[in-house]
DNA sequence: AATGAATGAGAGTTCATTCAT
DNA sequence: GATGAATGAACTCTCATTCAT
C-alpha cells in the first residue's frame, strides 16, 4: 500500500527524469519539475529537503529500476555464455526503450565529476554492473566455457562498449545502429571468449 | 600571423575548458572563465557575441585539437592492423593525459542533446571518428588483412568501447584500469578481425 | 474552569516565547512554535486567526504575568522607601530568572516600533510600570520620606535604568554584573531621594 | 578622495538604517534597501558578499559614527565631573537627533542574541562605552572629585540608564520626556558621586 | 582595448495560510 | 479537534549581459 506521499515522491522523481531528458539538467528547475509533476513548486520542498535530495533520490531510484531488470533476466539462464548473450542486447534495450532515462543518465555522469552527492551513487551503479558482468565471466572461466582472461578487465571492456554505444546513440541516434552494434559486440565477445 | 584578438580568443577557449573540467559546466560562469583567462569578464563579450558563442567556438576548437592528432599518427603506419593497434591506446591516451579535456567532453556530450549549437559539432566529431576508423577497417578487408565485417558497425563498436572506457574512467578513475582495458580492447579486436 | 481551547492557547503562547527566546523572532515560524507546543502547525490557525494574533495574545499574556508579580510584592511593604528597595532587585530578578522572557521582550520592543498591534500592549506595559513606580515616589514625597522631585520623570529614570540593565545583560551577560548593578541602582536612588 | 565604490557602500549602509528604522528589520529586504539606496538590488551583491555582510558593515559603521562623537566631546573638558555632565545629555541627544539610528540599534540589540555576527560588534560597542565611562569615573575618584565607588559597576549603571532611556523613548516617545530624564540622570549621578 | 558599475531575469528556498480528510 | 498536503507570495542570491568611462 502506497501512501500519497510515496506516490508524490515517485511522481516528482519521474518528472525530474522527464525534465532533464527533455530540457537538460541545467534547465531542470524546481518549477519545471513541479509543472511536469502536476503540482506546485512549494510541494517539492515539502517532500524533499532540497534540490540535491531530489537528485540523490532520483539517481538511487534509477539505479534500481535500470539495473534490477538485468539480474532478474540473468537468472533465467544456466550457462555463462547464454547469460552474456542475454546481457548485451538487454542492456542496450533498456536504454533504447527508456529514452528519458538514458539521456538523463548522461547528464548524471557529467555531473558526477563535480557533485560528490551524485558521484557516489553513480560509481556504485557502475561497480555493481562490473560485478555482475565479471561474476558471469569468472563463472564461465571456472566452468571451462570461457578461455582464461582477467574477468575484471574484461567486464570493464564489456561495460565500456555498452555504455559507449548508448552514449553514441544518445548523441546521434541516426548514425548509431544500436541493434547492429549490440549484435556485433555480442559476436565479438563470444568469439573471443570461446576461442581455444 | 595571429592578431591580439585571436590570441585572446584562444586564451578564453582554453580557460573555458579548464573551468568546466575543474568546476563543472554548471559553475563555468563568465566571471570564472575570465579569471582563468586573466582578463576582465566584460572583455569576453567583446570577443564573443555571448556565452553560447564561447561554447560553440570551444567545441569546434576541441574537435580539431583532439582528433587531428589521430590522423597524423595513422599516417605513420602501413597496414590496417598496425593502424588499429596504434589507434586504440592513442585514443585513450589523449584523454588520460589530457584529463581536463576528457572531463569537459563529457559535459559537452550531455549538453549536446539539448543545445543544437553544441550538438552539431559534437556529432560532426563522432562522424569523423567513425569515418577514420571504418576507413581503416574497410582497407583492411580490401587488402585481405581482416575478415569480412560491416566496417561501419565495427567502427561504431570500436568507437563505443573507446568512448565508453573514457566515460568509466572519468566517472571512477580508481576502478577503471584504463591501460589494461585498452590492451584488452586491442586484443579483442585484433583477434576477431584476423580470425579466419 | 479552563476549556481545552484555553489550555491549547496557553501552550501555544508559552511555546511562542520559548521559540523567540531560543531562536530569535525571525526564526519563530509557525511550524517551530507548533513543534514546541507539541501540536500540528495547522492547529495554530484553528486557535488563532493568524500569526499576528499569536504575537498579540502573547504580548498581552506576558504583560500580565511579568508585571503582576510586582504589584503583589509591593503590597507587602508599608513605606515608599521599602517599596522601592524591594522593587529594584525584584524587577531585575524576574528577568534574570526568566531568561527566556527577557530575551523575548527585547524582540518585542524592537518589533513594537513597526507593528501597531504590538506597540499598543508594549506601551501599555511601560505605562503601567511608570505608574506603579511614580505612585510609590509620589506617596514617598507626600509622606515626607523623599525629597521633592518630579515623580513622573524620576519614575522614568528608574524604569530606564532597570530596563537598560536588563538590555545590557541580555546582550552580554558576562560583562554585566546584574546583581551588583541592581544594588548600585538601589543605593543611588535611595541616597538621592532621601538626601535632605 | 572617495571612489564611487565607497560612496555606494555608504549609501547602501545608510539606506539599510533608514529601512530598518522605517519598516523594521524583518521587512528590510535587499530590494527595499536597494530602492532606498536608489540602485538595483543586484548591485548590493556587487558591493557586499551577502546580506550578512551589509548588516555587519552597518553595525561597524554605526558604532563608529555613534560613539566617536562622545570621545571627541569628552576631550574638551578637564574635570571628570564636567566630562560626565557633558556625556549624559550628549549620549541621549545623539539618539534623539538621529532617530533612524536609535530605532535601528534596538533591532540590532534584539538580533544580537541569535546572530553571532551581530553579537560581536554590538558587545564591542557596549564594552567601549563602558570603558569610556568607567575611565572617567576612575579618574574622578583618583583626583578626589568623586567618592569611592566601583567604577565598573557605576559605569554599567550609567550606561544602563542611558540605553534604557533611549529604549523607552523609541518605544513610546510621547510618554518619555527624554530631556528631563537626561537632566534627572545627570543630577542623580553628580549628587551621588560628589556626596561626601 | 579594457574595466567594472549597473541591470534584470530567474534560480532555490522559506513560510504563512488554506483546506480536504 | 487534528492532520498534513497543497498553494503562492516573497525572500536571498546568481549571473549573463550592457554600457559609460
Amino acid at each position: 500500500m502506497e501512501s500519497i506521499g510515496d506516490i508524490r515522491r515517485t511522481e516528482i522523481i519521474e518528472a525530474f527524469f522527464r525534465t532533464i531528458s527533455e530540457k537538460g539538467f541545467a534547465r531542470a528547475t524546481i518549477r519545471e519539475i513541479a509543472d511536469r509533476a502536476g503540482c506546485n513548486h512549494g510541494l517539492l520542498h515539502h517532500y524533499f529537503e532540497d534540490k540535491q535530495a531530489i537528485i540523490h533520490a532520483s539517481v538511487e531510484h534509477a539505479v534500481n529500476v535500470y539495473k534490477q531488470d538485468l539480474l532478474e533476466g540473468l537468472n533465467k539462464f544456466e550457462s555463462a555464455a547464454e547469460q552474456l548473450r542475454f546481457l548485451v542486447p538487454r542492456y542496450l534495450d533498456i536504454g533504447r526503450l527508456n529514452l528519458e532515462i538514458s539521456q538523463a543518465w548522461l547528464d548524471l555522469y557529467a555531473l558526477s565529476k563535480n557533485e560528490a552527492s551524485i558521484q557516489k551513487p553513480v560509481q556504485a551503479c557502475f561497480r555493481e554492473a562490473r560485478e555482475i558482468i565479471s561474476g558471469v565471466i569468472a563463472r564461465g572461466i571456472r566452468d571451462g566455457e570461457f578461455r582464461k582472461v582477467n574477468a575484471r578487465v574484461m567486464a570493464n571492456v564489456i561495460l565500456a562498449s555498452l555504455e559507449g554505444a548508448t552514449l553514441l546513440w544518445v548523441v546521434d541516434a541516426e548514425e548509431t545502429p544500436l541493434k547492429a552494434i549490440g549484435k556485433q559486440i555480442d559476436d565479438l565477445i563470444q568469439t573471443y571468449l570461446q576461442k581455444e
